[in-house]
DNA sequence: CCGATGGATAGCCGAACGGATGATTCGGAT
DNA sequence: ATCCGAATCATCCGTTCGGCTATCCATCGG
């Protein structure tokens, strides 16, 4: 019945800024006779130009796309537009902090590239429906909240801490006393189960809690 | 002339835990009519028996395979086999620590995934010719040696104080004094620049002269 | 044979750190 | 109305760090 109607195809766009990860989405994706890529970009701006005039329902996101603006941001934009598309985070890393930015910022699902491809489908299909699709490991992390959350002045602290600031740098920085400063930090070693600065860099930067970028 | 010796093509094999960009590379090399991907491979294991098998001419290498043995461990027990293939190394790193110990281990080339694919398929054909192939950003990298390299007694130190060790765990772990432990801090602080532990973790990590894997 | 380099060692000292304990304020949840 | 977490501040105290200066020894390449 209705062969008139058979499955109107889902218009996927694709936005990552590496060339041989764009094309192995297109290749595995126009394979699915369900689907169909009607648009790559690589950096920030040109995907808010694609998706303003496209309208694909469902824009492939990674996080990473190198100088400027992060696929959270980008997210964010993309589901503030008129007839905004479904996005489904498509990267690499898989930090609450990172997790958390990009569901808030209004994506839909959060798959990572080691998924095999056939997952990929699911998800696709499942967020072009409205639902909301999360990779298994990023489920679990989310629901076992792997350690104790910091507050936002910790991390904050934990920051500057990379930096090689002293107690004393602390306190001038944020306008409170080091006496504070020693009590963040207290706090920040028991949390992450340390005892000193380094190995509180060291824990924060392998759970992803800062980045070591300056 | 000669149309019954056309144009021997070029055997690739890839190795990536990424199956997206498997099957990118995939999709975009078979495009060239003198290249063929003659297998694939996911982890370390799997990637010596590929070649050992198929003898491919050129192994596109990921260097971070996840879990297990990294790219470049496999890299080398790739160019220890018996008519070893030449490896171009294909990934998204690119600090000097990741690029030295990828050529140590006899690489013949360092691309990154953001790279057009015609460089992809130019460094397949020049590696193929037995040529060294890096990228621009790479080679000059090497060229401005972005910093000066530590001892490997140092880089054992900064590995051990981002497990928050004091300088006397120090010195007892290594047995030596720790008068040695604070000279050998002292060098590091002035190689990296910086003056504390926590700084110290800090930028090794970023650049990538330690781990944060505990 | 000799300088350069990496490694190990030493002492000194002021500054910084980490642990322990206790208190106040504020805002949100119950 | 109550309770709790977060953030702020304080004091004390023993330990650790980091900077400085200097020596000694092996190895390695010229």
């Amino acid at each position: 019945m209705t062969s008139d109607a058979p499955a109107p195809a889902i218009r996927v766009a694709l936005v990552d800024d590496h060339p041989v990860v764009r094309a192995g989405v297109r290749a595995l994706v126009e394979a699915q006779d369900d689907l169909i890529v009607v648009g790559e970009a690589s950096d920030a701006h040109s995907a808010e130009q694609l998706v303003a005039g496209l309208h694909p329902d469902v824009v492939l996101m990674d996080l990473n796309l190198g100088p400027g603006p992060g696929g959270a941001e980008v997210t964010a934009r993309l589901r503030a537009l008129p007839e905004p598309p479904y996005v489904l985070i498509l990267t690499t890393y898989d930090t609450e902090a990172d997790i958390m930015s990009a569901i808030d910022a209004g994506a839909s699902g959060y798959l990572l590239k080691d998924a095999p491809p056939e997952d990929l489908f699911r998800a696709i299909r499942g967020t072009a429906r409205g639902e909301t699709v999360l990779a298994p490991a990023v489920a679990a992390r989310l629901v076992r909240r792997s350690g104790p959350m910091l507050t936002e002045r910790e991390v904050e602290i934990l920051g500057l801490l990379a930096t090689g600031k002293s107690n004393r740098d602390l306190a001038k920085k944020l306008y409170v006393s080091e006496a504070t400063i020693k009590s963040h930090l207290a706090h920040i070693y028991s949390k992450l189960d340390v005892d000193t600065r380094a190995a509180a860099v060291a824990r924060a930067i392998e759970q992803r809690i800062i980045r070591p970028v300056s």
